[in-house]
RNA sequence: GGGCGUUUAGCUCAGUUGGUUAGAGCACUUGCCUUACAAGCAAGGGGUCAUAGGUUCGAGUCCUAUAACGCCCACCA
């Protein structure tokens, strides 16, 4: 006999191992069966999961085991991304708290601490996956800096390099100077910042006339090699070809006319500092202006400037730039302005613009391709919800080549060979003596963006590869679009000529339930796993995956998984009536079906109907919806109700069963561990587990419309004449007059054997009841 | 500056191709320990669907503006 009350605590546990131990998580690759394949997109080693991950690796789980059940050789293949530079800095830390610097340790001990640390959170991510209950293909597992990876990273690299879409080359690039390192245009992220317009005064060379240039960053004048105009900007005619002063350091430089310039902005002078600034860059490149450079790698200023900054942070400059400029009678104006400043996105640091040799992937030729694949409905990823799908359109636009080397050690070595101006690229070291290996790892990135082929033994022909890919499907969150499904799209039509996977399913961020993000700061973090040993995973992974409407951000809130809970619970106990009343029950015959029986097959063959077309859409959400409703209304509420009193008869627990079992599949997807618990106590199961049982399907034949209805309409009866009865105080010891007596199965479910009467009553002793109850219920049972 | 999203009950959210009386959970009111479940059951109250127009026999749903909030992108000196 089950306990009365659903202990997720006992479900939840062994039933993981046995699942895994049993094989069910594997593919099936020699089978016939057709493929559905997603790979886990690789949480980062550097720490543990959140309620994010929770909700990304639930949505997936689902996605595999309906694919299971329907019959699909599903396939999740699960791993871990090195991280580069969040990993990097994690160790770093470590190190230091232990008193080691990085570079007196080395290269080699740095590398074997970072392995340290993999393995000790790659456990711990593993003995979360398997708390949440996912059931990923351990036997395929991979890491974004495994050996297969290393040879398809390089392999990549070489063949762009010689076709010429990987280049060197000295550019501007976004400067973490906290992390020293490089970084791409999406790890910088902006935001609004205080800060001030500063007119300063460029006095024409020989001349008491000036030009008012106002800027942001008066620190950076020091790497000044022009100032430009526009060339139709009459107020500044004379001053073109000429040269004007720059200030404190009092060097001529020339005055340019350049397109950048505007004329509707500022003053329509703008200071050229081709080494700090990205247009600057460009117009220096148009014009050959010398590039200065006025910062160390740490931010501060070097030996190109006056020797009283040298040393000084660009803020300490700043402010001395301005007392200087000041004294001299130079600064103009001070307007203050707020705008956006590119930060680190792992730092935090602002970040500094700098000119710096750095490896590049040409991208204009990449991403082409991909707005080419789009416009083919047989040929493009599929975003769920579709809006998404402008997402990665708009950044193929814009997108400009990718920065992709690291200043870092842990991550995939770029396979570059430097001897005196020689370079060699290759997969191995070159034959000879003095060749030197680049220093720089590659952006993590750029592994994880050969993750839905590279996983599969791409560069090899492998039977994996050439069952899986493309995916079927692939899921994350927004946020991570442009990092990385833009990139695996275009790596993956690139290198293998189609797309990386047919649908991608787009989901949101869960915030907190003030709507702000979680973070360290605000201390308002979440725990998944306290959650789960509060309520379980399946509350947990339920709540997640039903809350909100696919593509949409969520608020955590505690009550909707205790909710769940009292939901498990609700289901947990109606299980409990069925089985202690079909135990023995040898075989399920749907025969002589009475009215109840017609109209629960019904309504079950209904929603069998409206979930499958909802789950291969991916919204559960709906599908949620669908099967709570069942079960509580239908199910629970009326069929169980009901069939209190024909329990004896065969056809009812048959028919208790059937639905029973239908109910427990359709929900073993979201709740994986309670459907298979009360799986292995029905007396009549198609497979040894609910897991690899069969997804239950719609049958015709088990429509009855004529009984569907008669039913519906007994249950408003039901309903009205509860109702009517309580808003009257109608009370057991009072008799009720009908026009013609309800059958059977109503008296008895509204216990209404000792009150009902067909004598003749005295009309005042009654009038309550009969004239509302027909004036109010309309029922062909009153009406007759 | 460009784009996207959200706005529905006190709170958090559903609402599919336009179609009877707009739903759920939590909260609230009332009555019940009815042997599956009191973490439950039964019944109930509560919404001019952000605003203003429009299309339509019919609009929460489609169109056009507006507002508030949020997000993404962009080289703005």
């Amino acid at each position: 006999m089950l306990d009365t009350k659903y202990n997720h605590s006992l479900i939840e546990e062994n039933k993981y191992e046995m699942w895994k131990d049993n094989g069910y998580f594997k593919c099936e690759e020699e089978s016939n069966k057709k493929p559905f394949c997603i790979v886990l997109p690789p949480p980062n080693v550097t720490g543990v999961l959140h309620l994010g991950h929770a909700w990304d690796v639930t949505l997936q789980d689902i996605i595999i085991r309906y694919k299971k059940m329907e019959g699909y050789d599903a396939f999740w293949l699960p791993g871990m991304d090195h991280a580069a530079i969040a990993t990097e800095a994690k160790v770093v830390k470590r190190l230091k708290d232990k008193g080691i610097d990085k570079y007196e340790y080395g290269r080699e001990k740095f590398l074997d601490a970072c392995w340290d640390w993999t393995k000790e959170h790659g456990d711990i991510i593993r003995a979360q996956w398997a708390k949440l209950g996912v059931a990923l293909d351990y036997s395929k597992e991979r890491f974004t800096l495994d050996e297969g990876l290393q040879e398809a990273v390089k392999k990549v690299f070489v063949d762009y390099y010689n076709e010429g879409l990987i280049y060197r080359g000295e550019k501007i690039i976004n400067w973490d100077p906290a992390a020293q390192t490089a970084l791409s245009n999406e790890e910088v992220v902006y935001s609004e910042e205080k800060s001030a317009f500063y007119h300063l005064k460029y006095k024409l060379e020989n001349s008491e006339e000036y030009l008012d240039v106002a800027t942001t960053r008066p620190e950076t004048l020091f790497g000044d090699t022009a100032v430009a105009v526009n060339e139709n900007d009459e107020r500044y005619k004379n001053f073109v070809g000429k040269n004007v002063i720059l200030p404190i350091v009092n060097k001529p430089i020339p005055v340019i006319t350049d397109e950048h310039a505007d004329m509707e902005k500022g003053t329509g002078c703008v200071k050229i500092t081709p080494a700090h600034d990205p247009n600057d860059f460009e117009v220096g490149n148009r014009h050959n202006l010398e590039r200065i450079i006025i910062m160390n790698d740490d931010a501060t200023m070097n030996e190109n400037v006056p020797s009283k900054y040298v040393g000084m942070t660009r803020e300490e400059c700043r402010e001395e730039v301005l007392k200087d400029l000041e004294r001299e009678g130079l600064l103009l104006e001070v307007e203050p302005l707020v705008h956006e400043v590119g930060h680190s996105e792992r730092t935090g640091v602002m970040v500094e613009p700098m000119v710096k040799k750095q490896w590049f992937v040409k991208m204009r030729p990449l991403a082409d391709t991909v707005l080419e694949t789009q416009k083919d409905k047989n040929k493009k990823v599929n975003f769920v919800p579709t809006r998404y799908e402008k997402t990665m359109n708009h950044w193929m636009e814009i997108t400009y080549d990718w920065c992709i080397s690291r200043q870092l050690w842990w991550g995939h070595r770029i396979p570059a060979w430097y001897k005196g101006d020689e370079i060699y690229v290759g997969m191995q070291a070159p034959e000879g003596e003095g060749w030197e290996q680049d220093n720089d790892v590659l952006d993590t990135w750029f592994s994880s963006a050969l993750w839905p082929f590279a996983t599969l033994g791409w560069p090899h022909n492998t039977k994996l590869l050439e069952k899986y890919y493309p995916n079927q499907c692939l899921v994350t969150g927004y946020d991570i679009i442009p990092f990385w499904v833009n990139r695996m799209t275009f790596q993956g039509e690139k290198i293998l000529g189609q797309r990386p996977f047919e649908d991608c399913l787009i989901h949101g961020l869960i915030r907190d339930k003030l709507g702000r993000k979680f973070s360290k700061s605000l201390g308002n973090g979440i725990d998944p796993f306290d959650m789960i040993k509060l309520y379980g995973a399946d509350s947990l992974r339920y709540y997640l995956a039903t809350d909100v409407s696919k593509g949409t951000d969520m608020r955590f809130d505690e009550e909707k998984i205790k909710s769940t809970w009292n939901y498990i619970n609700k289901i947990w106990n109606a299980s409990r009536f069925a089985l202690m009343n079909i135990e023995g029950l040898k075989e399920i015959k749907l025969e002589n079906l009475k009215d109840i029986d017609k109209w629960i097959l019904t309504k079950y063959n209904k929603v069998v109907k409206n979930v499958t077309k909802h789950m291969d859409k991916y919204d559960f959400n709906i599908v949620g919806s669908e099967l709570y409703s069942f079960v509580y209304d239908d199910f629970c509420s009326n069929y169980i109700e009901m069939a209190k009193f024909s329990l004896d008869d065969e056809t009812t627990k048959s028919v208790l069963c059937y639905i029973l079992t239908g109910i427990l599949k359709m929900l073993h997807p979201f709740m994986p561990f309670v459907t298979e618990e009360i799986y292995q106590m029905l007396p009549i199961k198609d497979a040894e587990s609910i897991m690899i049982s069969s997804y239950p399907t719609y049958d015709k034949k088990q429509i009855f419309e004529d009984e569907e209805l008669i039913v519906d309409d007994e249950i408003l009866f039901i309903k009205n004449f509860r109702n009517v009865k309580k808003e009257n105080n109608i009370t057991k010891d009072m008799k009720i007059k009908f026009e013609s007596i309800p059958n059977e199965l109503l008296i008895k479910m509204l216990k209404l054997e000792d009150s009902i009467t067909t004598d003749e009553l005295d009309i005042n002793s009654y009038n309550v009841l009969s004239n509302n109850i027909i004036a109010v219920i309309y029922s062909p049972y009153f009406l007759m």
